[in-house]
RNA sequence: GGGUCGGUGCCCGAGCGGACAAAGGGAGCAGACUGUAAAUCUGCCGGCUAUCGCCUACAGAGGUUCGAAUCCUCUCCGGCCCA
């Protein structure tokens, strides 16, 4: 890599820095640099990859990256962002989100390579309550604490305001950076776009109390193409755990990206190199409804999350089931569907006689919450058996549905796959 | 602590004794059009139910009334003002 500063311009991750100085330092320096990300669940999202991917991009530029959990910030909320005072958690429960979180932030760095993984509340927690307001608090003026936008939000939007717990909560962060500056000599904290202001208060403090330089970066917000928050599927949100999202899933998550935001994904979650980029964005522009473009994000992002294998085998079972024709699939491609797609097993018995009621194997296959939902599609035209479409409430499934003798693959709407398997 | 305004379905927000499962908007889902895209148009959108209908809902608990989201009482939660 010869610039990285070149490399996250061409990118697009600056949003902003603190410092026009910084891009020069990125280049010519070896900086450490830390990322924090609060545990408001056992799993990261979609919407940490842009930092994961780009604390792993900091270190193989030559710098050192610390990925810090915020077990004791999470204690706390952000109020950043939010209209609303958060929902305390109890400890236990923050502990145990940051146990799902730490191997998801180790994934993306290189420990052999002098990476770190730290968790805030191993400094924060055994942190009296005075020494806090001594060292910390008597630093900052309410005043300028009142002015962050975080904070002007909640006092003006006036129908919430905000706990003096979570106006504390720039404070904490300041004070990570400053026990990171001290114990690791990290200069640089990077974050999304609303973690600015958060970000300039650790310099200010670290300046103060060591007077000692330090800088911020902020990546830009991801959108998708209306403008709205990325992140959420018809599922709900996209998780990095495989557990809660599994990698046939997030495959479709990015399969389904919008053209006008395909090129942009690519540049944040992928390392190709920025001549494929480029050929990827004509591809897009020449020949759309080949979706070139989606597919390459789309097996690169299950390919860093999940790893290679995960990304074939997703690959291979969106192309069995969007491939058109079901019945050319044999057993095996089925099994790998099965494995990938949401899936649930059935007992031949209900095919016996006058079969199963499609309604019910709808709601039993997961695909309908109850079965007037599952009518409701029906009737609207929205359910599938094998790819032909059903419009009979009434129909009922029977062995002369089966595909490789012992496979139905129902589908919701345009793409919402699910299969049963009798046995 | 006192005063005052408020808490409505996933979200915003109207309703202020019967016509209310509750206007309108947004989100979501499905359909048409497409390209597993966007935009647009149409339908659905508390739950169960073939349908009639039944059940659960307007912060919580009681009460008034033939009848309450709407009135009264208390409780909880929040905003603003005063102390």
């Amino acid at each position: 890599m010869s610039s990285l500063a070149a490399d996250l311009r061409f990118r697009g991750l600056v949003h902003q820095v603190t410092d026009e100085g910084l891009e020069k330092r990125l280049d010519g320096e070896r900086l450490v640099v830390y990322i924090g990300f609060d545990p408001t669940a056992d799993s990261l999202h979609v919407g940490s990859l842009l930092q994961l991917c780009l604390l792993r991009r900091l270190q193989e530029a030559g710098h050192r990256p610390i990925a810090l959990a915020g077990g004791a910030t999470g204690m706390v909320g952000d109020p950043g962002g939010k209209t609303e005072e958060r929902v305390m958690q109890s400890p236990e429960e923050v502990a145990a989100r940051v146990e799902g979180i730490r191997p998801q932030l180790a994934q993306f760095v290189d420990f052999a390579a002098g990476a770190v993984l730290v968790d805030n509340s191993s400094w924060l927690g055994p942190m009296g309550l005075l020494d806090f307001l001594r060292d910390v608090g008597k630093h900052f003026t309410v005043n300028q604490m009142v002015a962050k936008e975080s904070v002007r939000a909640r006092l003006e939007g006036r129908e919430q305001g905000i706990s003096f717990t979570e106006f504390s909560y720039m404070l904490l962060q300041a004070y990570d950076f400053l026990h990171l500056y001290d114990t690791y000599g990290c200069r640089l904290q990077v974050g999304g776009s609303d973690q600015y202001g958060n970000i300039t208060m650790g310099i200010d403090l670290i300046r103060r109390v060591r007077g000692a330089e330090a800088w911020g970066m902020t990546t830009p917000l991801v959108l998708k193409a209306d403008g709205t928050k990325f992140g959420k599927s018809e599922g709900g949100t996209v998780w990095l755990d495989r557990r809660r999202t599994s990698p046939y899933q997030l495959h479709q998550f990015f399969m389904q990206a919008e053209d006008k935001v395909v090129g942009q994904y690519l540049r944040y979650f992928t390392w190709l190199p920025h001549e494929r980029i480029q050929e990827l964005d004509e591809e897009v522009a020449a020949r759309p409804e080949g979706r070139e473009a989606q597919r390459v994000l789309a097996r690169e992002v299950v390919a860093l999350v999940h790893g290679e294998g995960e990304a074939r085998r997703a690959e291979r079972a969106a192309a069995a089931l969007f491939g058109g024709d079901l019945r050319g699939l044999d057993e095996e491609d089925l099994l790998e569907v099965f494995a990938e797609a949401p899936s649930a097993d059935a007992s031949v018995g209900r095919l016996a006689g006058a079969g199963w009621p499609l309604v019910e194997a709808m709601v039993e296959s997961g695909m309908e919450p109850s079965r007037s939902a599952a009518r409701r599609t029906i009737a609207q035209g929205g359910a599938y058996v094998n790819n032909r479409r059903e419009t009979d409430v009434e129909r009922r499934l029977g062995r002369g549905d089966l595909l490789a003798g012992r496979w139905v693959v129902l589908r919701r709407g345009r793409r919402d796959y699910h299969l049963v398997r009798f046995g």
